[in-house]
RNA sequence: UCUUCCUUAGCUCAGUUGGUUAGAGCACCUGACUGUUAAUCAGGGGGUCCCAGGUUCAAGUCCUGGAGGGAGAGCCA
């Protein structure tokens, strides 16, 4: 019976920083964030970015104890929480006994109770998990993460899981990372010169997958509406805050779909899941708040972006996002005073794959929001979206975010088997190879819609962190693979 | 991959026209103080000036090459 009522009272520091309940003896552990005059100890458990001040009474406590209350140290302690006399917090704990759990030597120890750079962190990303920030960043990057399932579930769609180890080389999504137990001091030959393959674990040449919605659209032909959530390879050289080599993406398929609800969906999900981890992490959310407004403060002025990011969020939240086509964008951009004043490095005119300057001027300084591009012309698309009756467009649409550029790409598929061949040869797909992904078009097909979320991209809009680098635990790029 | 900037103490940075023994704040150590909020005060220790080569009587400083990092771009999510 003891366990259960142990079981049903929480006492993480989030619980007890709530400041419902007095006057009673508890046990706390944590981690040493700092230890202010011999007397006070900030201790933070991750349950919350907010530390509890543990109170310790120096002079009967052994001195050789309090040495060991170090920067980072884990300790336990038991005491009474009590209304604070203090003004920095409503509640503390007034310290009865301390245990070191776990010393930190402060001499060896790489983090200070100040501010470091993010650039710095980035080379202990080891340790980055016990700064505020990363705490902050880390726990919405959970929420986004659960809220992106639970908006899903609740519409009843299937999360399936695509591989990671692929054959398919067919999808023109990026450079792909090789999977193979051939011994590459000595790799068989054909007499070609080729890599022989034969003898490989697969017997095949194998990748890490660079997108699982081939395999989604697989299985939203059969189970109606599906979603993949995992890891996904680009061995893309691209040396940028917005890319990285291991990323997560979300990746939603459904029959029946057309562009337009393919892009609610799209606007529903985005909305559904800023609003939960707002909701379940308000500490969080401004605390980066402050901090983004602080780095604001250190550009010049023409510099500084007009909405702070608790603004920005709900800006998202309570707007529609701006749908327009890609032709009706271009327009826009020729008719722009930025075009008229030769502001674009990179040329305008129908027919352009759009650059970031023209991206960013149309979310930035136009419309001043979330945008929807839909209908790009064929030839800068992929094979396998929605031939326009207009013979020049498909049924694509992009979403474009404030600060972060393209947050979602997606279109509504090409259901037609002569349609999806003819473009398969204009574009030098192997059709042969590909016979599983035609079967779904010769067999039963129909019409469908779906699109891809780079997840650490929503992490980057939602917690305001400037580089990828800083929203990912472990973050793989070109050169950097530590950890 | 391209453009551009950067690399000096554990961290953030200063270092003048090339000139003696390379500095500051924070952190750390020692002591004082004890209701603090990145506590405060006093003292102390701490350097491969990113690496290699060159110019010079003399290089942290100038030149060449390389490595690593940032920002922007391309590719994309």
């Amino acid at each position: 019976m003891l366990h259960i009522i142990f079981a049903l009272m929480k006492n993480d520091i989030k619980e007890i920083l709530k400041g419902e309940k007095v006057q009673y003896s508890t046990t706390v552990k944590g981690w040493v964030r700092t230890f202010r005059n011999n007397q006070f100890i900030a201790l933070n458990d991750g349950s919350t970015n907010q530390n509890l001040q543990i109170v310790v009474d120096f002079n009967n406590m052994d001195e050789f104890l309090l040495k060991r209350i170090t920067t980072s140290a884990c300790i336990s302690a038991t005491g009474v929480i009590q209304a604070s006399q203090g003004k920095g917090q409503t509640v503390e704990l007034i310290a009865e006994s301390i245990k070191i759990l776990g010393d930190s030597d402060a001499e060896k120890y790489p983090l200070q109770p100040k501010k470091h750079s993010l650039e710095f962190l980035r080379e202990i990303a080891h340790l980055r998990f016990r700064t505020n920030t990363f705490g902050s960043v880390f726990r919405l990057r959970n929420a986004l993460s659960y809220g992106i399932h639970k908006f899903f579930q609740e519409k009843d769609f299937i999360y399936m899981h695509s591989p990671i180890i692929s054959a398919s080389d067919a999808e023109g999504a990026g450079e792909m990372f090789k999977v193979t137990t051939l011994n590459m001091e000595n790799l068989p030959k054909d007499e070609n010169g080729s890599v022989d393959y034969t003898n490989d674990f697969f017997g095949r040449a194998a990748n890490l997958t660079v997108s699982g919605q081939l395999e989604a659209e697989l299985a939203a032909l059969a189970l109606g509406k599906v979603y993949t959530f995992g890891p996904t390879f680009r061995a893309e050289n691209s040396n940028t805050a917005r890319h990285l080599a291991e990323f997560w993406m979300i990746e939603p398929e459904v029959a029946f779909n057309e562009l337009k609800e393919n892009a609610d969906l799209a606007e529903e999900m985005l909305k559904y899941v800023i609003r939960y981890a707002m909701e379940k992490h308000p500490d969080d959310i401004d605390f980066l708040d402050a901090r983004l407004a602080e780095e604001e403060k250190q550009k010049p002025t023409n510099e500084r972006s007009e909405f702070g990011l608790k603004e920005k969020l709900n800006f998202m939240l309570d707007s529609d996002f701006e749908r327009v086509t890609y032709t009706e964008a271009i327009e826009i951009l020729l008719q722009s005073p930025a075009y008229k004043k030769k502001k674009f490095q990179y040329e305008v005119s129908w027919g352009i794959d759009m650059q970031s300057e023209h991206e960013r001027y149309l979310v930035e300084k136009h419309f001043k929001k979330p945008v929807i591009v839909t209908d790009y012309p064929k030839d800068i698309k992929a094979f396998y979206m929605r031939q326009n009756d207009d013979g020049k467009t498909v049924a694509a649409m992009d979403i474009l975010a404030p600060g972060i550029g393209e947050i979602i790409g997606g279109s509504q598929r090409e259901e037609r088997l002569d349609y999806l061949e003819k473009r398969m040869q204009e574009m030098h797909i192997p059709i042969e190879e590909m016979y599983w992904y035609l079967d779904t078009r010769r067999y039963g097909t129909c019409k469908h819609a779906g699109f891809g979320l780079g997840f650490e991209r929503l992490v980057l809009f939602v917690t305001g962190m400037g580089n990828i680098r800083d929203v990912i635990p472990f973050p793989r790029t070109p050169k950097n693979c530590e950890f």
